[in-house]
DNA sequence: TTGAAAGCGCTAACAA
DNA sequence: TTGTTAGCGCTTTCAA
């Protein structure tokens, strides 16, 4: 590709003050202050036994040199590094375009800002990129992992077994084969009483014919879940009723229109997603039939900016993403302390809500 | 908020074959295969001027005990990490919602690949994330940093300089009040150049009142170049065919309501982003106007999601975004490794290109 | 081709 | 309250 040079532009970045090539270190901290280079550290790490006087001195120096400690000579010693790994594996794509990455993700930077921890994102995407993120969580840059939207059999939890590195997962983790579950943390939202309180409203409501739009659940364990939901409710629902689709807007509407040509007769359907959902509401729209009056529609997730822009407006299954979020960091970082501590118990359901809108 | 513990749970992640507590490191791994450290050092960085045998040997115990070079150990004398930090703004609004910066970290993070090097993600969102942010760039974990969506004024590029950290900026920053810029390097797609293109398109269709929906020109030099490039094609264009919106879509929505009211004769409109594009091409409708008969439309970016999913299709300006990633990390390794080498011409303005769809 | 030794920048006993 | 010392795990001269 042709590129054009900005003509304005000059040599890349020097020091601002041309004198050092070398960062300041504790020692140049010391001398110049004429302090001892544990003084320093102590002052650096706000340890208590310090005279006043030395601190501000220190301190002077510090901000003057602009010494910032590095992490690596720390790292070394303390086995710590203040940095958490937050992996996510195959989508970049859907992923940014999801608002429910952007609240989990929040609540992990707010938990882990808690403990004065830096939040670090790694995408999985490439098959590559296997090793070179392996490599690094195994270089002892973080302190621990977060993992996210695995694939079944995926390496990386055993992987981080083995590196020894603290590990939580967001969503049930579904292993391959009959691997038993290592005893991983997990957070994960409760899929299917959300989607049993989905249905068991339709049921209220009168419906007598109601079908699914499932998600990929032969992949995701979510989508599983919500599909037990609802066989939980519906404990004789008949074949025909179901349908899979893949999480998309065009796989809701696609599974729609074959949902209404095998049963012109349904009134009600519970989409295991508000994307699936918008697409679903689009198809019912296109063939006339009025919602909620001859459909009810239930989506899952509660993405607002979907939820409430929808016509009409999407009843769903509420759940408090950002408190997941919180939740997985608030995991990591009590098992960092108290690693081998707390036998049993580590990891979280995340109960649901359903919040009524104008389609059910 | 109440939480349920799942029954199934168990201790948390122990070491798989629970001996060492330790991770083994290079002197393990010299022990167990006989020979010296350096040796095993020279092995694991790939040098030249070893037995293979050795090589083999050496291979095995790696594998076998699981050796992960502690990267810490080895910054501190090779002050390197392998590792690249993507710094951004992550007010979910704009960032993303947007496909955007998705193709840019892609770029990104291909490029990086090439070198070897691990791209990490952090985020600046509340105010002591400045702090811990800093810290994390002047600790040593990264080699460079590439710095997105900054405000103007943002104190981020002169801490990167103070750190003496190798740094390339995603478009053209915008410094606080006649600071100069400090000759950092940076990508910007030529939004004033694209400008040009759509409006200059509007002309060549015969349009004579050619409005445009501006983005929030005071605060980024992206709005403020594309309504310059506006203004270099139509010098003499009255104010009242400008007005000023936020790039969202609601925002797009509205101008365009203020642009009709004020001029309802105007016959095309360019829209400085494809979000405010479908805005504006909404009300558009609601207002009975055919497009692109009554008003012809140009947006700027090419999502091609929105671009293409607009009734009718969106003639828009075309920035090629993974490109600039691409460069950006291009720029970053570069530099990398010729410090101080290449005085000047180290920016980059990535052309654009219209693509016609239906509404001009 | 390999090994021994020094040292990167830091913290953590231990002494003073 | 402060300084001295050792050593974290690695790479890198320098000798052998």
């Amino acid at each position: 590709m042709q590129v054009q040079l900005a003509p304005t532009e000059m040599a890349l970045t020097q020091r601002s003050h041309g004198s050092q090539l070398r960062r300041p270190t504790l020692e140049d901290v010391a001398r110049r202050s004429g302090v001892s280079k544990s003084t320093v550290s102590r002052v650096v790490n706000g340890e208590p036994r310090v005279r006043p006087e030395v601190v501000e001195r220190v301190r002077e120096v510090v901000s003057e040199l602009g010494y910032v400690p590095n992490q690596g000579a720390r790292q070394l010693v303390t086995h710590r590094t203040g940095a958490v790994a937050v992996v996510a594996a195959h989508p970049a794509d859907r992923l940014f375009l999801d608002p429910f990455f952007d609240c989990l993700l929040r609540g992990i930077r707010r938990e882990l800002a808690r403990h004065g921890a830096q939040a670090v994102l790694l995408f999985l995407d490439e098959p590559d990129d296997y090793a070179r993120v392996a490599d690094y969580l195994g270089g002892g840059h973080v302190d621990g992992a977060l993992l996210f939207s695995l694939r079944p059999g995926d390496r990386l939890p055993e992987m981080a077994d083995r590196l020894g590195l603290p590990t939580v997962f967001g969503g049930r983790p579904l292993l391959r084969d009959g691997d038993t579950v290592h005893g991983h943390a997990y957070v994960d939202g409760d899929n299917r009483g959300g989607a049993r309180q989905a249905v068991q409203h339709l049921v209220a409501l009168g419906r007598q014919r109601i079908a699914t739009v499932a998600g990929p659940y032969d992949q995701e364990n979510s989508a599983a879940d919500r599909l037990a939901g609802y066989h939980d409710v519906l404990l004789d629902a008949p074949a025909d009723l179901v349908e899979k689709a893949d999480y998309t807007r065009q796989g809701g509407a696609d599974a729609m229109a074959v949902l209404l040509d095998r049963r012109p007769d349904l009134d009600a359907v519970f989409v295991a997603s508000d994307l699936m959902a918008s697409g679903a509401l689009q198809t019912l729209r296109e063939r006339g039939r009025r919602v909620p009056e001859d459909v009810a529609v239930v989506g899952f997730d509660d993405i607002v900016s979907i939820a409430e822009s929808t016509d009409p407006p999407l009843t769903t299954v509420h759940q408090d993403v950002t408190e997941m979020g919180r939740l997985m960091a608030h995991l990591l970082m009590r098992d960092d302390g108290a690693r081998d501590a707390t036998p049993g118990g580590s990891s979280v359901v995340v109960p649901t809500r359903l919040v009524r809108r104008g389609s059910a």
